[in-house]
DNA sequence: GCCGTTTTCGGCCCGACTGTTTTCAGTCG
């Protein structure tokens, strides 16, 4: 169940400092409960989850039921997912409906959130060192092996397994031979060397257009996609998976094995037809090939994109059924729940992807919704969301020019969005406190009006002498005046008013001052939600994705005065940003917020951010009439003219 | 520990690979 483990969002602070334990507290038990209450710091869905994956670790480590671990795990995964906040549901006493908690699990959220602590996991981390944990993370341990070397021989952490593994220790306990022992030395090696980090969506992108284009190459390939959580579009990926259609496996695997991208051959293997391959690749991640039959590709679709959490609804679906389903399609279920074996098994196997959900009584889930987070319901209710698609983005809100930290000439700008095929682009350079990205003063916003005056007239000469260039919009193209404006430390917006108003979109972000307290934070986003000016709040959260930790906001609250105010939320498709994620998305769509799905391309390149963003939009379940740039160029900028704008 | 238009008890997802072992358990995706 690492699989589970990874999946687990961002990374939260150890507990070690979530649940503080004051030697000169009293204890807990001599408490009463009331006196506590208020005062206890609200513990973010991350920030629980953390605990009760770390539950399920300990428990397995201990020996524990699987059942039992697994219930703790996916309890986690509810709550990490859920766009509730679920402490916060817990205080006011109206606990949120999560799958997978029940009354056991329920009682210790409600004991956290009301005392900040756990008993159980207090005593548990008396019983288990919780540096036992770490070895989980050594490829080929898992928490059987670990459990073991840990009764036997008191090992709770990777130097004691290091130093007990080289004096040739290990051997001493049943199970583990002296080559087990090499392969615990080499895999502690790996993790020092290469400690697991995971891709950016952009850099993923990159490796794998090279890989489609060198394996769609050889003799038998029918098609090459890109599976796994890239395909679900997950924010980072960690390995890369590719499947094949080919009825020539063995050239595939032969043609990829003997690639100067391949710095080492890991494992291969197959059957009924089926092969399978990993490879190191050269100053790369790890990658996955798997081959697919021709006219059979359905189930290994399902089964290869995943999330895992979303197969094990699909197989317990198809066990209700009758049948069991595999990545090779699905077998008939004897008397006994037991899978048919042999010549006489009925199975069926699937072209596509939509007969495999078909055959389940469903319709097709794309693959951002399949984490397992009410998709399912929602799809046998019939209420699955129309998603966004990148087709319907009419414009961009959201790009930079040379004259602030942008690359190219405004006209350059303009000329290839027009061939772009877009109906409008907002130029939105930076305003002129952030000095350091030569934000623009008042009158250098004066000059770029002009410029881009000139522009619109020569365009609309031309759309109305019938001239429109190749892959312009039928609606023709407009660039649109905007500004990345800064919020500023002292709460005031870099423009006045009257500037402001002759924008045609204000575009507002806070790049400075990111650590001031929460209330401070809040403050300078509401004078810029408030404002009559400002139509969109970019990059929220103003992360970046393992460099930069989110604001500190309360969030609720945030949406709640972006939906009051009709503020639109942008969708950040910067790879490193993404901001907002999935969950906050979900989160604000729930509060009544409306969104734009923008690239923030400096560079030229970067215009295909939006397809990240289109990705993230498509993980929150928006349609696309929550997205305000799938309109019309007139319509879009009535909306913006007219604030507050809310979803009906 | 969770969960139920076949259940409040008895189930709970699938297959491949690996290693240690003579028939299976642990790990992984």
């Amino acid at each position: 169940m690492k699989e589970a483990l990874s999946e687990a969002d961002s990374p939260v602070p150890a507990p070690a400092e979530v649940v503080t334990v004051d030697p000169d507290d009293p204890p807990y038990e001599s408490r009463p409960r009331a006196s506590r209450g208020d005062d206890v710091p609200l513990l973010a869905n991350v920030e629980l989850a953390r605990i009760f994956y770390e539950i399920g670790d300990m428990l397995e480590l201990q020996g524990e039921l699987p059942f039992k671990t697994a219930a703790y795990r996916r309890a986690a995964d509810s709550i990490a997912h859920s766009p509730a906040d679920v402490a916060t549901a817990y205080r006011r006493k109206a606990p949120p409906a999560l799958s997978g908690v029940g009354k056991a699990i329920a009682d210790k959220l409600a004991e956290l959130t009301d005392t900040g602590r756990l008993r159980f996991y207090e005593r548990l981390r008396r019983d288990v060192p919780p540096s036992l944990v770490t070895l989980l993370a050594v490829p080929g341990l898992g928490p059987r092996t670990a459990g073991d070397l840990w009764r036997a021989l008191g090992i709770t952490s990777l130097d004691e397994l290091e130093v007990a593994a080289r004096a040739g220790r290990l051997r001493a306990v049943r199970g583990i031979s002296e080559r087990t022992e090499n392969k615990i030395i080499d895999g502690l090696e790996q993790l020092r060397k290469r400690p697991p980090r995971r891709m950016r969506l952009g850099q993923a992108s990159e490796i794998l257009e090279r890989l489609a284009i060198l394996l769609g190459g050889v003799s038998g390939v029918r098609s090459v996609v890109p599976a796994g959580s890239y395909r679900r579009r997950r924010e980072t990926v960690g390995d890369l998976d590719l499947l094949v259609e080919t009825d020539r496996g063995r050239d595939l695997i032969e043609a990829l094995h003997a690639s100067a991208a391949v710095e080492r051959v890991g494992g291969h293997g197959g059957r009924l037809g089926q092969l399978r391959t990993t490879v190191q690749l050269l100053r790369g991640p790890q990658l996955d090939v798997m081959t697919m039959p021709l006219g059979a590709t359905g189930t290994y679709l399902v089964h290869f994109t995943g999330s895992a959490d979303h197969n094990v609804r699909l197989r317990e679906l198809a066990r209700d059924r009758g049948w069991s389903l595999s990545e090779h399609g699905f077998t008939r279920l004897g008397e006994d729940g037991e899978a048919l074996a042999g010549q006489g098994a009925e199975r069926r196997t699937f072209a596509t992807e939509e007969e495999v959900y078909d055959f389940l009584g469903l319709p097709f889930i794309a693959p951002e919704l399949r984490e397992d987070r009410g998709e399912i319901e929602a799809a046998r209710e019939g209420r699955l969301p129309e998603l966004v698609d990148i087709s319907d983005l009419q414009g961009d809100c959201h790009t930079h020019s040379e004259w602030s930290d942008g690359s190219k000439p405004i006209d350059v700008w303009a000329e290839a969005a027009r061939r772009r095929g877009y109906a409008y682009q907002v130029l939105t350079d930076h305003s002129h406190s952030l000095t350091i990205a030569n934000g623009l003063d008042p009158g250098r916003v004066e000059q770029q009006r002009r410029i881009i005056g000139e522009l619109n007239e020569r365009f609309a000469r031309e759309e109305a002498a019938g001239s429109l260039p190749d892959g312009a919009h039928p609606s023709g193209f407009r660039l649109l005046h905007g500004c990345e404006m800064e919020i500023r430390t002292d709460g005031r917006l870099d423009y006045d008013d009257a500037l402001l108003a002759r924008f045609d979109v204000v575009v507002a972000s806070l790049h400075v001052g990111r650590r001031q307290p929460r209330k401070q934070l809040m403050e300078r986003y509401f004078t810029a939600l408030r404002s009559p000016h400002v139509d969109i709040i970019a990059h929220p959260s103003g992360r970046k994705i393992g460099i930069r930790e989110d604001l500190d906001l309360d969030w609720d609250v945030f949406y709640r005065t972006a939906a009051e105010t009709g503020t639109l939320l942008e969708i950040n498709g910067s790879d490193e940003r993404l901001d907002l994620d999935d969950r906050r998305i979900r989160a604000a769509l729930e509060a009544g917020c409306r969104f734009t799905v923008d690239s923030d391309a400096h560079y030229m390149s970067e215009w295909d951010n939006v397809i990240w963003g289109i990705g993230l939009a498509r993980r929150g379940w928006l349609e696309k009439r929550h997205v305000a740039n799938t309109l019309p160029r007139d319509e879009f900028l009535a909306l913006i003219a007219d604030k507050p704008h809310r979803v009906a």
